[in-house]
DNA sequence: GCGCACATTTGAACCGGTTCAAGGAATGTC
DNA sequence: GACATTCCTTGAACCGGTTCAAATGTGCGC
């Protein structure tokens, strides 16, 4: 039905007699074609089946293609499966619904091998949503000599023009508001994917390739200095972020013989499983054992009891980055932005019993 | 930096002292330009930064676009954070990965008003995510002339290519499941806005608009009816799918004298809801009260305990959808898949103390 | 030295529209 | 009736490439 349907303007036009550039001006400015002519040209355009001017046509013209692209190192599905991408994707998408822009989704790297379509996205711009290849990603993006903006880029080092939060800095404000509540045992959450070491030392922590974590213990530690806790001190459990492997962490973690009352966790998701594994342990949040997640995903809010949670400003960085985009300004190599900490049901004053 | 960059193809053909053609040919196939030339032009392209040829041009003569747009009536958070159309989109984006193909996503209104963002999308084809405004976004479409698909279509009066689901026989599949735990007291969970009668009866449940509430509903009485247990006995309490009207609704149904211990719900989110209820109401799932959903999203497989309910085939939807618009397949005008049931934990016998 | 096969390169014709200066017809004015 | 206006329409240039038949050059065998 909708096959190749060789019916271009200028057969429109030769049809109903005029020229063709009358016929694009029927599409584009009917207003100021006559109306008899203009009734010609439409019934000639319905009589072939014209569907009106080709996209690509227009485009080659007029330059602008009102869209612009997300890429990421990552499948596509992870634009929709995980969940600090989905919440910045939705942040990102209310800010083209405000500009009417469009919005495209790139993976640019397919089965594990770099792919092609970041060099094909029809866009404007771009967003590069780094994780772990964000070098590989920015390298393949400068190449198209198109706008674009890195978001949650790690690599301070690398030049580019990004968007990135103080993970320093909001993760101190989560230790210090535990340490303010009055709790004095408390240990980390962290993400990563290496296990290197059971109990990491702080040295072997700060070891991870991985910036983001780095920067929050570094973050959480200094935080909890303030009432003279030291590094050394605070227990420190790795996870993958997924169900199984926190709940270890956290039966290791209360297995001793003084066991937390306050758990710092490096992402929510993380928090939200400590939770529930506290909830089926026996221990009441935030009565026993008060929780600080990071990151602010919506599930967070949305949970019994609501979590208490360094947020991150979605929206800003979606309205930074698109602004830079479509309006075309400049942005610094590299803006930091603050992270405020939301204080919620997670968190309350340590137990008396423990004072 | 990444100005308007006025350097075209012929501008790097002319100062590497070869013509157009070739030039092109050291972008598209480099394999057949003479090694010396080949540098040449590439030094050339360097020395007046040219990032490639443009891709519009490229578009113009190729035709196709590679990429696929999905389209939906909602803003386009809504991508993001329904969990439907969330879970679909996964489905859909590891088809696009296969294929290699991108993914534009596109809202077919903003603010409440038809945009003209369907009829710009740079896409080879459309997937429709039909939610209320099926039809309306169906009209759209067809002016543009593109292959699409509907998913999710309601109204099966609309003639246009389309995948749906067999809802009836999942809703009655569900039904069956519990009466054949041996559950007699069967409550179901409604969803839709209209909030006509606290205890709807039957024939006012039919009169909603919203055909796929109709057809779960029927399939739960169909299901039912095999053990004997009539539509009107059955109570139907409504929700907006938020947990506020979900806990509301369960509240009413296990006031009555002799609650239910079996719920069916129209949709996991519904389901995961009633469950909360349910445990922070002092009844154990599965022990004494078994919950069935409906859709199958992940969430519902990652709770404890992890949900009964019946699986749309997100997958196969999906892999139709994009083989129908990137390989041209047809479609009957409405397929119709079939749902199966998946029992987890949420469902189990009926308490002995009711037998 | 000649003819032929092969490897490259060229030039021109598209791809499908948009835009704008310039031309022409109809209307209004004096 | 001459001239100025106003309103439409036309034709041609342009957007940035790709493609392919034809032209050019090159090397080789005899």
């Amino acid at each position: 039905m909708t096959q190749d349907n060789p019916v271009r303007l200028r057969d429109v036009a030769r049809v109903a007699g005029v020229s063709q550039g009358t016929a694009s001006n029927v599409f584009n400015r009917p207003e100021i074609v006559r109306q008899e002519v203009r009734e010609r040209v439409e019934a000639a355009a319905k009589e072939l089946g014209y569907a009106g001017p080709s996209l690509t046509g227009r485009l080659l013209r007029a330059g602008k293609i009102n869209a612009i692209g997300v890429a990421t190192a990552e499948p596509l599905t992870y634009f929709f499966e995980d969940q600090w991408a989905r919440t910045m994707m939705a942040a990102i998408a209310a800010e083209c619904d405000k500009q009417g822009a469009g919005l495209s989704i790139v993976s640019a790297m397919n089965r594990g091998r770099p792919a092609w379509n970041i060099q094909s996205a029809l866009v404007d711009g771009l967003i590069l949503l780094c994780a772990e290849e964000g070098p590989a990603l920015i390298g393949q993006t400068e190449k198209r000599e198109l706008p674009f903006v890195a978001l949650g880029l790690e690599e301070s080092t690398i030049d580019a023009p990004g968007v990135g939060i103080d993970n320093r800095d909001g993760a101190r404000q989560a230790a210090e508001h535990l340490v303010a509540l009055g709790h004095r045992r408390i240990a980390i959450l962290g993400i990563g994917e290496s296990w290197n070491a059971l109990w990491p030392t702080p040295e072997e922590v700060l070891a991870t390739p991985y910036l983001t974590v780095r920067d929050r213990a570094e973050g959480y530690w200094a935080g909890l200095a303030t009432a003279g806790i030291a590094a050394a001190d605070v227990p420190y459990a790795d996870t993958d972020a997924e169900r199984e492997t926190v709940w270890a962490a956290m039966s290791r973690l209360f297995a001793a013989e003084r066991p937390p009352t306050g758990v710092l966790a490096m992402s929510d998701r993380v928090a939200l499983f400590a939770i529930e594994w506290l909830k089926g342990n026996g221990r009441r949040v935030p009565e026993d054992v008060s929780v600080v997640g990071f990151d602010g995903i919506p599930e967070g809010a949305d949970t019994l009891p609501a979590l208490t949670t360094v947020q991150q400003p979605f929206q800003e960085l979606a309205a930074r980055a698109v602004g830079a985009i479509l309006g075309g300004e400049e942005i610094a190599a590299r803006t930091v932005l603050p992270l405020p900490l939301v204080v919620r049901g997670s968190t309350g004053p340590a137990p008396k019993s423990e004072l």
